[in-house]
DNA sequence: GTGTCCCTCCTCGGC
DNA sequence: GGAGGGACAC
């Protein structure tokens, strides 16, 4: 069958595997793994072992579903109509608004971000006078989140202290808040849904019945709460087919549970385990790498990637003083590889952190060297997007406080804090919202705020019968929104933004799929919705690209969580040092560092042909020059599929060695985690340059040092502090070392 | 009520 | 270094 041609064996067995049982296929970078998900579903559709109604679908970004998508098409001569293929949050969305009265929401519910929920749980700590200095809105938001993505309500949280039974109450009380005004959350998408579910048998019944196929991308990427969802969906005998790499697993830290692999291999009897681990993206040095580098990780399943291109060239090795050098470097090497006629396209800089990507911006920029950085604000997230879809929030349901608050005085009427003050006073008291208080309020304020009413719904009354984008392009400007940044100066930029919008409602009415229904006649889709509430959805769920369009031939610049999933000719990996990459942050237990390993193997696993890791002894960071050595993850590479391209002043073997005296001698695990109590209690870590005090002994860099066993040394670079400070020292005779001060005994020399 | 200055804080980031 | 929020002056 021609759709099964070039299937290496174990793709074929994934593929066509007997469409009742489940499957866990473990499938490593770049072995092929959308392939295998399309190939199937298509295989199950042409062999008629189910019908597209009958397929369930789900990725984590609505980039990986359109992909899915575009390749099922291409692959079948049928539409897609019927299946259900998207992400988590937007299969949920689709079903909470099919079943909204069942599951307690309003038909227009509003979905907020993560920014709009940081704002209404400050407006909590408001409304209830709660010191947000002992509760701060960004920790009570992660235990908002945390809480959901496990599944539970607050009440259901373990609380061993008062201090977290109080973050529960306060929990309560935002999503009291939510309810009343009409708005979810992304994670209270998917716990309604899995309510929904739970909680009504009929409603469970239902989808149980249609979806008998259930596949699911990145598995390995799933919380808690997706994987309960999913065994509630799968509950009435559907297969499950989940691909997902253990050791990609670079999203703990928001609730992403490795473990759930494991699980499902328990709870789903008789689960094929099927891997993948025919390379077909890098050469046999990049591979060795990552695989040497992986095999530091405890309790993986198991993979060991290989490829039958050929060894190709090392991973060339870089080491810069400082973090402008280091950009100079890969300026240079970019404009060889440039010379020598590749694309630019195909070369990626990747980083751990955004506030790296500075540096190597300047540098591009200065040379002239066209580049793309990807991340930072998307088209929906800008601010006058946002204020413009507040007033369309407002337009389609009122008591949306979020939205009222975000615009009621933008452009600013007369409405000041006062006024609000005593509107939110008045919509306490009544129990209602913002909106429907505002007749309450007495005074000048009171007036200027009925204006504002009568203007929303002036605005609502004339727009009624409008398509989409007239009807947008109305609220621009009665909302004064248009006149605002065009007497703005600099506003050229957000005026565009704005007038962006009504393309972008152009396009969404034009590509809105037809309404479906299921047997009952129930609507079974979002869109058909009022157009503009299914645009609202489509803004909150799809906040808008920030990939650089494919005919620009640019160097591309990411960090590696967004790098997941691409890959690239030449890779330049860049910042590998201690600290910063593993993050210092992440220290602090071995899980931590096993994700960053996990990451850095992702980082690696992007290259096809070269990869280039670089590190620099000192960088500007927060405003401060750091100093610091190079990472561990370095010393886990095989040294065969290194070269070294700045001198080093020792060979790998004595390093090693070297590493694991130091190890031994300065309990440097333990010295990573006192490493971040000491810097929580004392917030300005020492500098560097101006030196560390260890004891009686005070250090610089530069400074000469004496120590019985290596000898005479300078110090290169210091970091940490007190008695868990470390020095990269190099000896004249012994090469360079790092040493825990607090330990080693060492003599300081003038000068 | 509005505009400006200073102080604080700081991974990674999709939906 | 740079964004966002609070305190303070117009």
């Amino acid at each position: 069958m021609a759709l099964l041609d070039h299937l290496n064996p174990e793709q074929l067995a994934a593929v066509t595997l007997p469409p009742e049982r489940h499957a866990l296929v473990l499938a490593g970078a770049g072995s092929g793994k959308t392939r295998v998900l399309t190939l199937r579903m298509a295989w199950l559709l042409q062999q008629g072992y189910v019908g597209p109604a009958g397929i369930l679908a789900v990725t984590f970004t609505n980039k990986a579903a359109r992909e899915m998508l575009a390749r099922m098409t291409a692959l079948l001569p049928l539409t897609p109509r019927g299946m259900w293929i998207g992400t988590f949050h937007g299969l949920c969305n689709r079903m909470l608004r099919a079943h909204h009265r069942t599951a307690n929401l309003p038909a227009t519910f509003q979905i907020l971000d993560m920014a709009d929920q940081l704002s209404a749980i400050k407006r909590v700590l408001k409304a209830h006078q709660i010191d947000d200095e002992k509760y701060p809105a960004k920790q009570v938001q992660h235990f908002v989140n945390k809480a959901k993505e496990d599944g539970l309500r607050p009440h259901q949280v373990e609380a061993p202290d008062s201090f977290q039974r109080r973050l529960a109450e306060i929990a309560e009380l935002y999503q009291a808040q939510c309810e009343r005004e009409g708005v979810v959350d992304f994670a209270e998408l998917l716990l309604r849904s899995y309510e929904l579910l739970r909680d009504h048998t009929s409603v469970r019944e239902h989808y149980q019945r249609r979806f008998r196929h259930i596949l699911v991308d990145e598995f390995q990427d799933t919380n808690r709460l997706q994987y309960l969802w999913l065994c509630l969906l799968a509950g009435g005998g559907a297969s499950v087919f989940a691909v997902g790499d253990d050791d990609q697993s670079i999203y703990a830290f928001r609730g992403a549970r490795v473990g759930n692999m494991a699980d499902f291999e328990r709870d789903f009897h008789e689960t094929a385990r099927i891997r993948l681990e025919q390379n077909y993206r890098s050469h046999g040095h990049i591979l060795d790498a990552a695989n040497a580098l992986i095999e530091h990780n405890q309790g993986r399943m198991g993979k060991n990637l290989w490829t039958d291109r050929g060894e190709g060239e090392p991973v060339r090795v870089y080491e810069a003083p400082t973090d402008s050098a280091e950009a100079q470097w890969v300026l240079g090497e970019i404009e060889s590889l440039i010379q020598e006629g590749w694309s630019r396209r195909e070369i990626a800089i990747l980083y751990r952190s955004n506030a790296q990507s500075r540096v190597l911006e300047h540098a591009l920029f200065r040379a002239g060297i066209p580049y793309k950085v990807y991340g930072g604000l998307r088209f929906f997230e800008r601010q006058e997007v946002k204020h413009a879809l507040a007033y369309l929030r407002l337009m389609e349901n009122p008591h949306d406080d979020t939205a009222f608050l975000r615009v009621v005085n933008f452009p600013t009427r007369g409405i000041g804090a006062r006024t609000l003050e005593n509107l939110v006073d008045a919509a306490r008291l009544a129990g209602s919202s913002l909106y429907a208080a505002v007749p309450h309020v007495p005074g000048k304020g009171g007036s200027n705020l009925a204006q504002f009413v009568a203007l929303i719904e002036r605005m609502r009354f004339e727009t009624q019968s409008l398509p989409l984008p007239e009807l947008v392009d109305h609220m621009l400007d009665h909302s004064g929104l248009r006149a605002h940044y065009e007497k703005e100066k600099d506003g050229s930029d957000r005026l565009e933004n704005l007038n962006e919008l009504i393309p972008a409602a152009t396009v969404f009415v034009d590509e809105g799929p037809t309404p479906e229904l299921d047997a009952d006649g129930e609507v079974l889709n979002a869109d058909a919705l009022p157009a503009l509430a299914a645009f609202l959805s489509h803004a909150a769920l799809e906040a808008g690209d920030n990939q650089a369009s494919e005919g620009d031939d640019a160097i591309q610049l990411m960090t590696i969580h967004a790098s997941k999933g691409l890959e690239f000719q030449a890779v330049f990996l860049t910042g590998v040092e201690e600290g910063l990459f593993p993050h210092e942050n992440s220290l602090l237990d071995e899980a931590g560092l096993e994700e960053e390993r996990r990451l850095m193997y992702v980082a690696i696993t992007r290259a096809r042909e070269r990869l280039y890791i670089s590190f620099a002894q000192a960088r500007m960071l927060h405003g401060q020059t750091r100093y610091s050595i190079r990472s561990r993850f370095l010393e886990e590479l095989p040294e065969g599929s290194l070269k070294w391209l700045s001198p080093r002043t020792r060979s790998f073997d004595e390093g090693a060695a070297l590493r694991a005296a130091a190890w031994a001698d300065s309990d440097w695990s333990g010295a990573a985690s006192r490493l971040g109590q000491a810097r929580a209690s004392q917030p300005t870590n020492p500098l560097a340059a101006q030196g560390i005090q260890v004891g009686e002994q005070h250090f610089k860099v530069g400074q000469n040092v004496q120590h019985d066993r290596f000898g005479e040394g300078v110090i290169l670079a210091l970091q940490g502090s007190g008695q868990q400070a470390q020095a990269q020292i190099r000896f004249a005779a012994a090469g360079t070392k790092t040493l825990a001060l607090g330990v080693a005994k060492l003599v300081t020399l003038d000068i």
